[in-house]
DNA sequence: TAATTAATGTGTTTTTGGTACATATTTGCA
DNA sequence: TGCAAATATGTACCAAAAACACATTAATTA
């Protein structure tokens, strides 16, 4: 089968290559998963294994298997390592530089991914993850504080677009909340009509006539995600 | 080398993996290159030569060879078939279904590139390369149409950001060149007076005092982009 | 129980950006 | 010299975004 491979893609003005030169690839994906907590980005890191990056965190990834689709490999990270199933994710760009990886040549996909961090148990311990806010984060080992910034960049202009921060959040949830969440990811600080006028364009949410609770001054309408709206704006895998 | 790779990323959940299941995963990448000519925008193809698609025409594409980035892999590609450096390149989205390619599992990185047909010189008859319109390409080998597809609606969003429509341009060029180059991206008609508002406000081509020659109307003043506009917008490659 | 506090909820005005549209100007050519 | 076919530019109108203010509600507390 290889062979096949190397026959259907070669050119001729390439010297010839062996089965060998071609397949010393290794193929990995990187998760980078976002939460939101009490005005706050964080992302989930790992320790990290390697000798050369001890002390340091890196992004939860894994080498490809030969038979799963690139967005499985995601997934299967995912459910290994948190056990959380039907997350949104999101593929952000390819990382291919010869020396990304000090123990060979590694090429990585990198996704990104939301989660309502409040409210799902993950079973972090069990893999020494942690959660650290994003702003925070100085330095990951191999080159992944490139891909995490990449992916809090495009998590910037998407969520302008589409409803997926509804993600980070429980199905129920204030306008308050929801302007926390869009202040956390830009990095900015959002007037408060105007911001609700915005939404109310969008028509992602909707009222659901029940009030917060516990609240120690006036409590908020609770809106969820109108139905449907998540299949109208699909991410490209 | 490899065994440390695979002793790096292993996680101990999963059943032990071998060399072998590792990598056998070939890795290319695909190019989409865009051309400009007449009102209609191209796209360069050559003839599949694999039995499976005969007769269909694919995107340009390569094995990745483990010593190259993956960028470099897209660049000589683009020198390997068409003699073109220094050409513009961005790339757009990884593809990585386990079949998307019938002879064994590749995984392929698209690129799309911006290069200027009228009057650069290309080696295309040496490899049995042709411009196609890309309103008119229907099938292409392998997944190549959903890649060209992307590559089309990511240069579509591109174009409104970043001066990047000026690489499918000679150097000097009129206003009503640029504002064709745009309706044959974008694919709908623009007002006139509108259109060079815009531009105007973007700030990124200046007047070079110059005007066009062998028209037989009144002639157009020719621009030129401005200097240092194209590293203060530089793509994620 | 009335006053206070700390939020929510909903305007209005102003500014900016985009769209639709019209007229004067310049060159080549008959 | 006038006509054809463009270029070049300006204005009126509308929609969206930004700046900004006030009334309302529930919990707390004096």
């Amino acid at each position: 089968m290889p062979e096949r491979i190397i026959k259907s893609l070669k050119n001729a003005e390439i010297e010839k290559k062996t089965h060998q030169s071609y397949f010393n690839i290794a193929v990995s994906v990187d998760c980078v998963i976002f939460g939101y907590d009490n005005h706050e980005l964080y992302v989930l890191l790992k320790q990290s294994d390697l000798e050369e990056f001890q002390g340091l965190n890196s992004l939860l990834g894994d080498l490809v298997k030969p038979n799963e689709d690139l967005t499985e490999a995601s997934f299967r990270i995912l459910w290994e390592r948190t056990g959380l199933q039907h997350v949104y994710l999101e593929q952000v760009h390819t990382f291919g530089k010869v020396h990304r990886h000090p123990s060979g040549r590694v090429i990585t996909t990198a996704y990104f991914s939301l989660i309502d961090m409040q409210h799902q148990q993950l079973n972090i311990s069990k893999h020494q993850l942690d959660w650290y806010p994003v702003r925070k984060v100085k330095q990951l080992a191999f080159d992944h504080l490139e891909i995490l910034q990449l992916c809090l960049q495009q998590l910037q202009q998407r969520v302008m677009e589409r409803p997926i921060i509804l993600h980070l959040l429980p199905p129920l949830f204030s306008l308050r909340e929801l302007q926390s969440v869009y202040e956390a990811i830009l990095g900015v600080e959002l007037d408060r009509r105007n911001f609700r006028k915005k939404i109310a364009v969008k028509d992602w949410i909707i009222d659901t006539q029940t009030l917060e609770r516990e609240v120690s001054h006036r409590p908020g309408k609770l809106y969820k995600l109108k139905s449907g709206m998540m299949n109208n704006y699909r991410p490209y895998q």
